[in-house]
DNA sequence: ACTACGATGTACGCATCGTTCACATCGCGC
DNA sequence: GCGCGATGTGAACGATGCGTACATCGTAGT
C-alpha cells in the first residue's frame, strides 16, 4: 500500500477496485456499498468519488475487470480450442468461473448495465469475439455468427441455472459432465449447420 | 380497492404485490423499495411489514408471481408443443417474456434467490418440469432430463444475452429468427442424442 | 349490548447508504 | 519558494430498511 503520505492514499483507484472485489466475494452484491469500500480502503466515505462518478461506475469497473479475468480464465483452460472436445473444456471453464465468483459474475451480467460504460461493452465484445473465433476454427463451414451466439447462450444459460441452484452443482464432476454433455448435444448438429450455411 | 375502513386497507398484501410489480416495470429493480410500495398503496411505510417479513420476502413474492405468469405465457404460445417447430415457438415466447418484463425477469433469476422461499423453488420446479414434459413428448427416445436442461439453458441464455443488449433485439422478427435458429441448431442433434440414450 | 382480543396500521427512531459541497492537504512545475 | 491542480476530509441532506411501542378496527364470547 504505497501511501505517498498520511493524507494522500497513493493509488485509491486500484485500492477501491480491490476492496470492491473483496466485498463482493464476501457479502455478495448487497454488501458492495461505496462507504464500505471507502472504509476498507482506509479512507473517508467520499474519497472514492474522486475516481468513480457514482456507485454504478465502480460496479462497472469491477464488472469490466471480471470480464478480463473471465477471458484469461477461458484462455487458460485451452489456448487454441479447435475440436468440440476442446471447446467443451472452455465451456466448462466458463461455468466454473461463474460458480467460483458468483457475485462477480452476477454483477457482470445480472444488472441493467447501461451501455454508456465503454470499458464494459468493449470487454463483452471481446468475449463475444473470442467465442466467435473459436467457433470459426472449430467449424470452418458453419455460420460463425449464428453458431457462436448459440453456443455462448447455451453456456451462459448453464452458468446462470447452476448459479441459481436449478442444476446439480454439488460436485465439480457433475458440473463438468452436465456442461460437456450439453455442448456435445449442440455440436452433434454441426454437420447440419454446415450444410445449411452452404445451401 | 375494497377498503374495509379508512384505517384498515382490506387487502394490503395484494395491493403491495401490484404496487411492487408496477414499480419494477417503471423504475427497474432499484426503484423497488418497501417505502415506495407502501406509498403507492397509500399506506404507512411500515405497514407492508405486516405481510412481508422484509424486502427480500416481497421480492420473492413478486418473483414467484412472475414465474406463474411465465408459465402461463409459455402455455399460451402453444398448449401442447410436440415438434421442434412448436418447441421453438415456446422458446421464442420465453425470450419475449424476458424482453417484455426485463426488471421482473431479472428479479426472478438475477438475484441470489435464497432457497428458503418455497413459493419460489416450487414455481421454478414447475417451469423445469414443464420444459421436461415438452421435451419428453417431442423426443420420446432422448434423455429427457439432460436434453431438457440443455434446451432450458439455451433459451435462458438467449434471454439474458438479449436483455443485456449483446444480441440484436431491435425488432421482434430478429429475436424470433435468432431464437428459432438456435433451437433448431440444437434439435438437429436429436437423433444423436436419442442414439446416445439407447447406447 | 358490551368487552376483550387478535389482526392490521401508524408513529417514531436508529443505522446505513448515496451524494453534494465547502474546505483542507499534498505534490509538482514554475 | 510558491502557487495551483489533484486528491482527500467533514458535515450534512434525503432516502432507505428495519425494529419497537402504540393506535385502531372487526369480531367472537359473554
Amino acid at each position: 500500500m504505497a501511501r505517498t503520505s498520511a493524507y494522500h492514499h497513493g493509488d485509491l483507484r486500484a485500492a477501491c477496485l480491490r476492496a470492491a472485489r473483496e466485498l463482493l466475494e464476501e457479502d455478495g452484491s448487497a454488501g458492495l456499498s461505496l462507504r464500505a469500500v471507502a472504509r476498507r480502503a482506509g479512507v473517508s466515505a467520499t474519497a472514492p468519488y474522486r475516481h468513480y462518478a457514482d456507485r454504478e461506475a465502480l460496479v462497472s469497473a469491477v464488472a469490466a475487470e471480471g470480464y478480463r479475468e473471465l477471458a484469461e480464465h477461458l484462455a487458460g483452460a485451452h489456448p487454441t480450442p479447435s475440436t468440440p472436445d476442446e471447446l467443451a473444456t472452455v465451456a466448462v471453464a466458463y461455468v466454473r468461473f461463474a460458480l467460483d465468483h458468483p457475485a462477480l459474475f452476477r454483477a457482470m451480467f445480472a444488472e441493467p448495465c447501461d451501455p454508456a460504460s465503454e470499458e464494459r461493452v468493449a470487454a463483452t465484445n471481446a468475449i463475444h469475439e473470442y467465442v466467435r473465433s473459436i467457433v470459426r476454427t472449430t467449424f470452418p463451414g458453419a455460420d460463425a455468427e449464428a453458431l457462436s451466439t448459440t453456443v455462448w447462450a447455451l453456456v451462459h444459460g448453464l452458468a446462470f441455472l447452476h448459479l441459481d441452484g436449478k442444476l446439480d452443482s454439488s460436485t465439480p464432476e457433475a458440473v463438468t459432465a452436465q456442461v460437456t454433455g450439453a455442448v456435445h448435444a449442440l455440436f452433434d448438429a454441426s454437420p447440419a449447420l454446415t450444410s445449411a450455411a452452404r445451401r
